[in-house]
DNA sequence: CTTAAAATTTAGACAAGCCTAAAAAATAAA
DNA sequence: TTTATTTTTTAGGCTTGTCTAAATTTTAAG
């Protein structure tokens, strides 16, 4: 059985391998949990030991295979919460991530299996990531960034990069959520700021969104 | 804030209060908590620092205004994910103890509101015990055991005494379950153990099983 | 009322997970 | 390639919550 603080590490290191490749250093680690590097190296040590990552010393860890099936199942559930409180308790999409850090290292198969039926088996959290299914399997998704759009392409909004309360707050004030539609009404070579349209509505966003903004293209 | 270490103790506290009458000895919370006894001196006299247990060496603790507040939250909470998990996700009523010992802790006051409200406020837990409601009131039940009725009363099957799983699986294969009405048909005084019938059926219990049966009698 | 037994507390240790400070290794710069 | 800088690890400490063993207090028994 894993603690706390190795569930988190192991989800961490998930987070960092798939955003900047295999092999991820002890800063790196250190810094996304928000604690020392020789805190992130005793913990290191410890789930090497617990053959859930591979490590050599001075040279980045990674996660091995059964690590791997750990920190996705840890991600399952969280999305699976998330779902859980937008679509049945009618929280904002902006509000769940702290909740469902918690409610992911509740420990049971059962539930997450009825919980998944409960919520109808969705594949996408309420920010458009996947949800890994019970095998751990991730149903690969082809999203771009707004920011790669060209003129005149359109696509679905899946899901956000930087999730902040900030950000999202912005995102709906423009009323702009998964499930969105947006197109690229116009773009500026020169700082790559864009003017788009969401639902009848067109207006200007700056590349700071653009590059923040998953889309599913059709 | 409190650790869930400290949330524990004081759930059990509160329990053996309820049970017990006021003052709880070291060894009773010991026993409750499956430690030893100096374990449990340690923590007394922790949450005696934090002023939510009135304490004096040697002499048995009690929870204070602020601990009992806190202890009642803890039970509403539990209670309220145990109608979730029943009501929503479909577990039997013996399955659910365990997951709400781990969804109790989850820290947000939002979620259980918004839970509360999902569930329609609901007044009881699957087991029949009341839900305590936001300010921390329990609404009074007058439960008798079902050993203390004599030949010909009956009373409806509002919850349990010891919720061990062996025991709910008992019930279950009678049939006996929240909402059940019970009747005595007949009881021997020289062992207490009674004639009843539920719903058309006639069976033959021993006080041991009367004994940890609570009905609500009309 | 004095002693034996039981209950409780204290003392000292240990694992987990964190810290700071210092040492060692790897990388970059001159 | 030698030095300087950055990264990583080690060493030693701290807190939480647990333990065992021993000391103390209370309660029960004679």
């Amino acid at each position: 059985m894993f603690t706390l603080a190795e569930e988190n590490y192991l989800k961490a290191i998930f987070h960092l391998e798939n955003d900047y490749g295999t092999g991820v250093s002890t800063n790196a680690i250190a810094d996304k949990m928000d604690t020392r590097a020789s805190s992130a190296t005793d913990m290191i040590q410890k789930l090497a030991d617990k053959k859930v990552i591979s490590y050599q010393k001075y040279k980045g860890a990674s996660l091995t295979k059964k690590g791997k099936s750990i920190a996705v199942n840890i991600i399952r559930k969280h999305r699976l919460w998330e779902v859980f409180l937008v679509e049945k308790l009618d929280f904002q999409w902006d509000e769940v991530h702290e909740i469902a850090e918690q409610l992911e290292h509740i420990k049971s198969d059962e539930l997450i299996q009825r919980l998944d039926l409960f919520l109808g088996h969705p594949d996408f959290d309420p920010h458009g990531d996947p949800i890994p299914d019970k095998n751990g399997y991730i149903k690969p998704t082809e999203k771009k960034l707004l920011s790669k759009l060209k003129k005149n392409q359109q696509g679905i909004c899946v899901g956000v990069k930087e999730s902040n309360a900030k950000f999202l707050q912005y995102l709906d004030t423009r009323k702009i959520g998964i499930g969105s539609s947006i197109k690229v009404i116009d773009k500026e070579d020169f700082d790559q700021s864009m003017t788009i349209q969401v639902s009848n509505k067109q207006f200007f966003i700056t590349k700071q969104i653009s590059e923040n903004l998953y889309l599913k293209t059709i």
